[in-house]
DNA sequence: TATGAATGAGGCTTCATTCAT
DNA sequence: CATGAATGAAGCCTCATTCAT
């Protein structure tokens, strides 16, 4: 059980952390300084010191605590887990999409853009990046084995989809509305072509 | 007609721009200071600034120049204009993966991330993307009107391409030799499937 | 009469500058930090501040603990009041440096290094020196009394001997066992020849 | 044959490691900030990272530059190479002390205090250290030789010299005129007892 | 043209100190 | 009594930019 102090704790860090990794996510890591992120929490510099011990630190666990929640929804997401293959990847896809446009608008590029963390950090972002890939794996594996989908390589068709998926964000940038919804659906669908699955509202050949 | 002195600026100009882009690509702009380039120039800081404006300036020079080798490198792929739009599309998408890989390690990284550019160098880079994506495009467009492919949306096709060949430098890193051509040749071919095609080694169902 | 809370706070000041004491004297007054002296005795930093106002003053009375703590020792040392004043002064030069070497590596820094003290803590710190250079004073002043010593000046030779014997800890600071009996030994033969007394294992000519 | 302007920029760095080499060893090297050295050079903080490359190269720089001008004035000391051994080491303590109370006010603390330097700058600091030894060992060598002196050990004798010398300023710092010079006299006739030489002006018992 | 020098703003980090609980 | 939290001043360092020569 933990103590009122330390719920208190945690939740304070919870909010340093989900500011720091949304002005990280939108500007980049090195354009927000300590400055920038301890202002926006109407806090002082110093105090950040007191929670994280370096930037390089609050940006690590910012991704984390991120990249936690985002995998965890995707985990949870009902239709990930029925349905054939194709329908549970379509639906990871677009879920996805969803989140990286409407909730972190640029955050993925903090994975994608190499940095050169410390090595105690690589190994975390490392890990976090493992599980998350583990998810789309697993479906499209399955979609292999069945014979559903028709694929050069299940690495090289994981690494375009989160490649695409991670500049979603910049290409949704002004859309609203339906307008969002419809370019969400035909970016899921695109990807899904990269398992071999034609457009559904296509008549096949 | 230009003096002499103008051509001698011209060629310095260029030099400083190789090097520039080079370093950019390789390490970030932002990661990259004055004193990098110049040194690397062995020449002194306050020179470059005889010859750019700023740092931004140098950026936007370098970027262009960087992204006008490339552009007219495919441009003049005798491949690009010959055989069906599949052939060509499949010998852009190896070229572009090939010079990213090879010559430009981290350079689209530059093109990828955005940078609060001044609005004077915005427009000069959005130019520049634009010829650039035109390349695919006209196949792409081709290839559909002929029927040969199948897309979602040439936009959103176009956008998922290179996306990925964005990330490709960094899939491949650590690949050398035929490991790396092997790898080229498969994302190339993994990209083909966003127009529809079927990786060539497989057998049709 | 003291109550059991007040016999308790004694006992939790003297805890702490114990600990202090050697941190200073270890590292230097400024490397060290409250933060550091407050996690080696497995307290919060704010507590300090309930026992010392500041951390000159927690810095001023772990000097003084810590002198009077030597004097004290120097003070009980039965063979500083036997025999003649030439034993009685290598009694008290063998064990100053004993002490100095083995149990306050570094503290020496403290006394010798003048710092900044606000006029309050000043005056402490002189007194305590003017204690401890007495307990010298007075033997060497006899020998020279009896005849016994020959000396150029007692303040200049007092001085010289703590000078020396101040920097004892950074030469011995490799040595261990008879290596380490022997330089100390050495030491305080050295600073006897300071009063005219030629070393003892040599053969006056 | 060094060009004007490198000749400018010699003095300019001579000019800085001056200044530092004396306010740090007024006031200890952690207590002076590079804001401190900057202002009392009329220059930006920025300018000093021009000519080094951190406030720990400066120091050695400092310490470096002031232990050479000390050595070789010593070096040069027509006194130092006239007479008998004792003869000379008198004159080389007494010149000694005279810059150490006259010029550099508290500067020997520089070599004194233990800082941990960085490896690179450590070994430089021995360098100077044991060049400087090495001018009094070679006097009090030849003493020994000749039977002149009596010491315990030639190592632990110079090193007391050396304590006591680098306390002088503390010592002298009020005195002025013929108090100074008899203080600097007695001090240096009291180092000369640490090789068996009694004080001249006593008679010999 | 070219450069050595200088600068000032801004970034990261440490730490003594304060205070509400 | 004790502490967790917060703060702000100060320190070191980097770097784009300017300028006299």
């Amino acid at each position: 059980m933990v103590s009122r102090v330390e719920r208190k704790r945690g939740q304070r860090i919870e909010q340093i952390l989900t500011v720091a990794a949304e002005m990280f996510g939108e500007r980049g890591f090195d354009a927000v300084s300590l400055e920038d992120v301890a202002e926006r929490l109407d806090v002082s510099k110093g105090s950040l010191y007191y929670y994280f011990a370096s930037k390089d630190e609050l940006g690590t666990a910012a991704i984390e605590t991120l990249g936690d929640d985002w995998t965890a929804r995707l985990e949870q997401l009902p239709a990930a887990h029925e349905g054939t293959p194709a329908q549970r990847l379509r639906a990871l896809l677009r879920e996805h999409i969803r989140i990286a446009v409407r909730e972190y608008p640029a955050a993925l590029r903090l994975f994608l853009v190499p940095r050169d963390w410390p090595d105690a950090q690589q190994a975390r972002i490392k890990a976090l990046r493992r599980r998350h890939d583990q998810l789309f794996r697993t479906v499209v594996d399955e979609g292999v084995a069945t014979g559903e989908f028709t694929v050069t390589g299940v690495d090289t068709v994981l690494q375009c989809m989160h490649a695409a998926m991670s500049q979603a964000p910049v290409w949704c940038a002004g859309k609203r509305g339906a307008a969002l919804d419809s370019a969400i659906a035909e970016l899921a669908d695109t990807l899904m072509m990269l398992v071999g699955e034609l457009p559904p509202h296509r008549a096949p050949r």
